[in-house]
DNA sequence: TGTACATCAGTGAACGCGCGTTCACTGATGTAC
DNA sequence: TGTACATCAGTGAACGCGCGTTCACTGATGTAC
C-alpha cells in the first residue's frame, strides 16, 4: 500500500515531467529551467532538489520519456503491420516516426539534434529506450530476412566494417548478414535525418507543397536499398 | 585606399568572426557570448556594438562563415575529380562534407543541427552561401544525367511531388527528370542525417571501429539510388 | 597647408534579467514500541 | 491505542554567476574648405 506521502512524491515526479515536456515545446534543452519547472509547480526554487538531484537528471528524465513515448508509438504502428510484408511495415515505421517527430520538435531535437553542451545521458538509464526505434526496425528486416524475402547482394564491405556486424548481430540476437545489417543501420541513420531535414526545415520552408509524399517516395527508395 | 581606419575597421571585424568561430568550438550557438568576444578582443562590453548590431547579427555571420568554409572545401574537392565519373565524385563530395563536419563538430551543429531558439536566419544573407554544397551534388547528378549515365527509374512520383521537382529544376537551371532531382535531395538529406548520426554519436561511441569506411560503403549505397 | 568641424572607436557605469545551488529552518507525516 | 522519535516536503534568504543592451562621454582620426 502506498502511503499518501508516497503518492503525492509519485504525483509531483510525474508534474515535474510533464512541466519539463511543456517546457520543451517552446525552449531548446539548452534552456530548460529547474527554477521555471518550480515556479510552475507553485514550490519554492530550492524545494525541486528533493525530487530531482540536478539539472542534468531532469534532462535524464526527459529523454528517458521521450524515447518511451516515441518508442510506444512506432512499436504500435509497426504492431498494427504485424501481417503485412516487411516493406509496408518499414513504412510505417518511418511515418509514425515523422509524425511524433513533427508533433514534438523539440522532444525530438532532444533526442536526435546537437547534443546538450557539458551533459552526457548515463546510459544505463538511456540504452534500453533509446534503441527501441531501432530495435524494431531492424527486427522488421530480421523477419524479412529469416522469411526469405531478401537477397542478400554480393557487395562486399571491408573487413572491419565486417566484424562490427558481426558483433552486434550476436549482441541483438539477429541472424542476418553483416550486409544486411549495415544497410539497416544506413537506413536508420537515413530514416533519422529525413525527418530532421523537415523539422529543422532545411529544404527551405516551402520547397514541398505535400512533404508526406515526399517522404513516403523518399523512403521507399531507402528501403529498397535492402535488396528485397 | 584604405584610411588606417578602414583597415582597423575590417582587422577587429575578423577577429570577431574569428572568436566566435573559437568559442563555437568549446560551445554551443546558443551558449555564444557577445561579453566573451569583447573580453577576448581586449574591449568593453559595450564597444562590441560598434561592430555588430545584436547577437543575432553575430550568429548570421558565423553561420555564413561556416557555409562559406565548408563550401570552399567541398567545391574543392569536387573540383580535383573533375574528370571521374560521377559516382566517385559524389563520394568525394561526401567524404569532403563529413571531413569538415568531424574537424568542426559545433559549427556543423549550427549548419545542420538544431536550430538556434528564437533566431531565424536572414535568407538573403544565407541562402546563397547554404546552398553551395546542395548545388554542387545536384551539378554532379545533372552532369551524369546529361551525359547518359543515369537511367531515369520507370518509377513513379505523385503529382504534387512532381511539380515541385519541376519548378526546382527550372529554378536551378537543371534538365535532369523529377524523379532524378527528387533522388537527388533524397541523397543530400541522407549524407547530412548520416554525418550527424556520427558525429553526434547517436550509434553510440565505440560501436565502429573504422567509421570512415562505414560511411563510404553506405554512402555508395545511397549513391546507387541514383540509377546508374 | 592649415584650420574647423564631423565622424567614429572605445569607455565606464548602470539596468534588469534569470539562472543553479546551498543552507538552516519549520511543521506535517510516518513508524516503532 | 497512544506516545516519542525519525523522516521528509517545503520555506525563505542568500551567494555568485554571466548575460544583452543602453547611454552619455572622451579623444583620436578623417574630411572639406
Amino acid at each position: 500500500m502506498e502511503t499518501p506521502r508516497q503518492q503525492a512524491r509519485r504525483q509531483t515526479m510525474a508534474d515535474i515531467v510533464r512541466l519539463g515536456r511543456e517546457q520543451l515545446a517552446t525552449a531548446t534543452p539548452a534552456e530548460l529551467s529547474l527554477r521555471a519547472i518550480a515556479r510552475d509547480l507553485g514550490l519554492v526554487s530550492s524545494a525541486i532538489y528533493r525530487y530531482v538531484k540536478d539539472r542534468d537528471e531532469l534532462l535524464t528524465l526527459l529523454i528517458v520519456d521521450a524515447y518511451d513515448e516515441l518508442g510506444e508509438e512506432v512499436e504500435a504502428a509497426v504492431a498494427q503491420t504485424a501481417d503485412r510484408p516487411g516493406r509496408e511495415r518499414l513504412l510505417a515505421l518511418g511515418r509514425a516516426l515523422r509524425a511524433w517527430a513533427l508533433r514534438e520538435p523539440s522532444r525530438f531535437a532532444l533526442l536526435y539534434g546537437t547534443p546538450v553542451p557539458g551533459y552526457t545521458a548515463p546510459s544505463e538509464r538511456t540504452n534500453d529506450p533509446g534503441t527501441r526505434v531501432a530495435v524494431a526496425l531492424m527486427g522488421i528486416v530480421e523477419q524479412a530476412w529469416t522469411a526469405g524475402r531478401l537477397t542478400a547482394p554480393d557487395d562486399d564491405l571491408p573487413d572491419d566494417v565486417s566484424e562490427d556486424m558481426e558483433r552486434l548481430r550476436q549482441e541483438y540476437g539477429l541472424t542476418l548478414p553483416p550486409l544486411v545489417l549495415a544497410r539497416g543501420i544506413g537506413l536508420w541513420s537515413a530514416l533519422v535525418g529525413a525527418v530532421a531535414f523537415e523539422v529543422h526545415e532545411h529544404l527551405g520552408a516551402d520547397t514541398l507543397t505535400d512533404p508526406a509524399a515526399f517522404f513516403d517516395a523518399h523512403l521507399n527508395t531507402l528501403i529498397d536499398t535492402l535488396g528485397w
